[in-house]
DNA sequence: GAGCACTGC
């Protein structure tokens, strides 16, 4: 035993270091820190800090110790295929520190491998932290896995959603959506809060997912404690097996029933009536087996939906309701779908039942094989949404949406060979998307070298370049390309896109910070207004009352008041009728508020002050152009607008701004849908442009001329933003642009011919000269009295360098003029202000330079 | 003259 080793109420400093395995994981490194630290000074025994140790050591203990007793007995719902594997899942967790988990749907995956991983052990030493990719999902998966154990969400099963915590000490398993888990690292690189993580549903691939799949790759390297379950439907686990350096890979039976495909090909010319032709006959087929059947029909998008719908009502099918169902439906519109009736139905969908909604009593699907897709396109820098064939995996999510009843159909409206030839599984988001977020946040996390980060699947380095650009226009990165700004960080630390983040920081200069950030939070939802089919006139009409004929923007000002005089008024079912009223997402306005309220947190955490005085429109426009440099166009002769990087678009017609055109327009987003649109829009001046984009804008000089009434060099003056003309000619002072050619063009064509109204003696008694001599040549009839132009320059040249050698002087009145003329070059300017004395000896020489005589 | 779907410190 080391006699010196200081001894803590009966327990040595080494007793001390070996508890650190009974503390919880989240403690472990900081205590084991705090005990490095302590011994290299050679505290006394009698040392309060040991105590103070040691009673840390004790009270994570005892934490973790209840955390230990506090885990239930585990009894898996053995009606669910997954726990036939269940001893072989644990196995793989306490042998392996990564596995996968491939099962479809119905195999139990979600609620039962968070209590699998319980059972293996993991749990104690921190949270299982459980992903989802959306809300709704993390939400309800945690109440149904509280109850499974008896128990309620907030206790041993916490969650986490934007807005929403309800996680204890005590908590065991977290569920959360995968925004909040990237959130996480931000605050916690090392995620020492969890000693396991569940990634649910991997292969719908999101940006969200993409970037924790690289992250936790490198984490699992510095963090050998820490277990990552991925799960994912079972196309496309080898690629995640191999990213985790194969990694054990488990399959679970699903409980889905078999889907006949059939295809049934449309005639080569695939219009639209052909399509809605297809989908009648199909609804037939299936009527003739499936008599009863509910169909669940796939088609691109919303118009698509309604001329389908259309087409559909006309054939008047039995007993037969027909439904769309989109994101962008009011709520009212969307229960209907979830609530079936006696009638048979046909439900006319986008892929938001695709994955995200589920559609109750579908027994067959009618497939049309194509889907609008967002892609941002790097070279034009918009956001494109057409219409693409869906990948094989797509299909194949689409069909097995029928399988969950019983034996289903499913029609695909295109042949087998299409099926084939098309690609197996969709482009990742993080191939699609604009990289400028996710640039922002590697940069943040001190994750520079992009071209190392471990992505699953590596975004090309065109598209990765444009991220860093867009980062550059908005000021977030500087010179060094792999750090950000000061002002980068504190957009970093904003949980809204990058663009609006600017424009919130901007608002502090502006004094608009109150208005941007209603705007900015309006800008990060789902737009809260409501237009349903059969009220789009009254939907219109109720809007119009917050319009504004010059801003989009600040009629997003004016509901925000509209609402917020209601919220303060009405009750809670009261509000509810007022939105309904006003054809308002009652939910989404509650979002937007909750937004807003945690952007007004932060910026008071970042120190920002709010205006109390209304913004005026040009200082709440300026700052929005900080986040939007780009977003600019002007009118041109035929109404459409001309923006930067040639791009030419419209105003959606759903804008206000639509009504009357401005010359110039801001617009918050462009979208590439069949045309370029430009959504939500406001009127600008380019003057206010030019300031606010300051370093991106280039300037051009042309036709510099002597302007004797000006008394200058002047030229005229081209400004552009990205190819946008901002400026066509304005006539600016040359001397400052370019000294050099400026005093070349003041001693050709100001001194040399006497073009200019100076008083000055000199110039008065060159003049004289120059007509006289000319008087004489006229008289003589013949040329050659007067000196070249070329002797001229060069003795007025030398005349100047001469002057800007003497010290200045102070002027006179008379001269002022001259000097106005600025043929300053090197920073000398010239002084005529000569005493009487020199100047007679001056316009001596003057006359002698100006005649050969 | 008209829009795929999600997420966040």
């Amino acid at each position: 035993m080391d006699p010196i080793e200081p001894v803590i109420r009966g327990s040595h400093i080494s007793d001390l270091r070996s508890r650190l395995g009974e503390v919880l994981g989240r403690d472990r490194q900081r205590l084991r820190q705090r005990l490095d630290q302590l011994s290299a000074v050679k505290a006394g025994a009698d040392d309060e800090r040991w105590s103070a140790i040691a009673r840390a050591i004790d009270a994570s203990a005892a934490r973790r110790a209840a955390r230990a007793a506090a885990v239930p007995k585990i009894q898996l719902d053995e009606t669910l295929p997954i726990a036939r594997e269940a001893s072989a899942i644990m196995q793989a967790i306490q042998s392996h520190q990564v596995v996968i988990v491939a099962g479809e749907t119905g195999s139990g995956k979600t609620t039962q491998l968070p209590l699998l991983a319980l059972a293996a052990g993991r749990g104690v030493d921190g949270l299982i932290g459980c992903t989802q990719p959306r809300r709704i999902a993390a939400r309800s998966v945690a109440r149904r896995v509280a109850e499974e154990l008896g128990s309620q969400v907030g206790q041993l099963i916490g969650f986490q959603v934007r807005f929403t915590e309800q996680v204890a000490e005590t908590s065991l398993i977290k569920f959360m959506t995968d925004g909040i888990l990237l959130a996480e690292t931000q605050r916690d690189r090392f995620l020492n809060q969890y000693d396991t993580i569940i990634l649910d549903e991997a292969h719908e691939r999101s940006l969200n997912i993409d970037f924790l799949l690289g992250y936790l790759k490198q984490l699992l390297l510095k963090r050998h404690d820490l277990k990552l379950i991925v799960t994912s439907a079972t196309i496309d686990t080898a690629r995640f097996a191999e990213h985790f350096g194969n990694a054990p890979v488990i399959n679970v039976e699903g409980r889905t029933w078999p889907v006949e495909v059939r295809y049934r090909a449309l005639a080569e010319d695939r219009d639209e009536r052909g399509v809605n032709q297809a989908i009648i006959a199909a609804v037939e087929e299936i009527g003739r087996s499936e008599a009863l059947a509910d169909v669940l029909v796939f088609l691109p998008g919303e118009r698509e939906i309604r001329d389908a719908h259309l087409a559909l009502s006309r054939r008047n099918f039995r007993e037969t309701e027909i439904l769309p169902l989109y994101a962008r439906l009011s709520a009212k519109e969307q229960d209907r779908v979830f609530h079936p009736g006696p009638k048979r139905r046909i439900v006319l969908t986008t892929n938001v039942a695709e994955t995200s909604l589920t559609v109750p009593r579908i027994r067959a699907v009618i497939d049309t094989g194509s889907a609008r897709v967002g892609r941002y396109s790097p070279r034009h820098k918009v956001q494109r949404l057409h219409i693409e064939p869906i990948s094989q995996a797509s299909a194949d999510q689409r069909k097995g949406r029928c399988g969950r009843l019983g034996p289903g159909v499913c029609v695909r409206l295109y042949d087998e060979a299409d099926f084939v030839a098309r690609p197996r599984y969709t482009d990742p988001e993080i191939l699609r998307a604009s990289l400028a977020n996710v640039v922002l946040r590697m940069l943040s996390l001190g994750l520079g070298d992009i071209a190392r980060f471990p992505f699953l699947e590596r975004p090309d380095e065109r598209a990765i370049n444009e991220g860093i650009s867009q980062l550059v226009e908005l000021g977030a990165i500087g010179e060094a390309r792999h750090q950000l700004t000061a002002l980068g960080r504190d957009m970093a630390r904003i949980p809204i896109d990058a663009k609006l983040a600017r424009m919130l920081i901007a608002a502090q200069q502006h004094a608009a910070a109150r208005e941007v950030l209603i705007i900015t939070s309006f800008l990060s939802i789902q737009d809260p207004r409501e237009r349903p089919a059969d009220a789009k006139q009254a939907a219109d009409l109720a809007h119009a009352g917050f319009a504004d004929a010059k801003s989009d923007f600040v009629a997003v000002l004016k509901l925000w008041d509209a609402h917020a005089a209601a919220h303060e008024e009405l009750t809670q079912s009261k509000l509810r009728d007022w939105c309904e009223k006003h054809y308002l997402s009652f939910l989404r306005m509650r979002e937007w508020r909750e937004l807003h309220r945690q952007l007004l947190v932060l910026g008071d955490e970042l120190g920002w002050s709010l205006n109390r005085e209304a913004a005026s429109f040009e200082a709440l426009h300026r700052a929005l152009l900080a986040g939007l440099p780009a977003n600019v166009a002007r009118k041109d002769e035929k109404g459409q607008y001309q923006g930067t990087r040639g791009k030419r678009y419209g105003i959606f017609p759903g804008s206000f701004v639509a009504k009357a055109p401005p010359l110039w327009l801001l617009s918050a987003t462009l979208l590439d849908t069949q045309k370029l649109y430009a959504i939500m829009n406001a009127r600008i001046e380019p003057e206010w442009l030019v300031q606010e984009a300051a370093h991106l804008i280039k300037r051009a000089h042309h036709d510099p001329h002597w302007n004797r009434s000006r008394g200058q060099v002047m030229a005229y003056e081209q400004v552009t933003l990205f190819g946008l003309t901002l400026v066509e000619r304005r006539p600016v002072h040359f001397g400052t642009i370019d000294p050099v050619k400026a005093r070349v063009l003041f001693i050709g064509d100001a001194l040399v011919p006497c073009e200019l109204d100076a008083k000055s003696a000199v110039i008065a008694h060159n003049r004289w000269v120059l007509a006289e001599a000319e008087a004489e040549e006229a008289k003589q009839r013949r040329h050659g009295l007067l000196r070249s132009r070329e002797e001229l320059t060069l003795w007025w040249e030398g005349r100047l360098r001469k002057a800007s050698r003497r010290p200045r002087r102070s002027m006179t009145g008379s001269s002022a003029s001259i000097r106005n003329c600025d043929v300053a070059s090197n920073g000398h300017s010239v002084t005529y202000s000569k005493p009487a004395r020199r100047q007679s000896s001056v316009s001596r020489r003057v006359s002698s330079s100006a005649t050969n005589a």
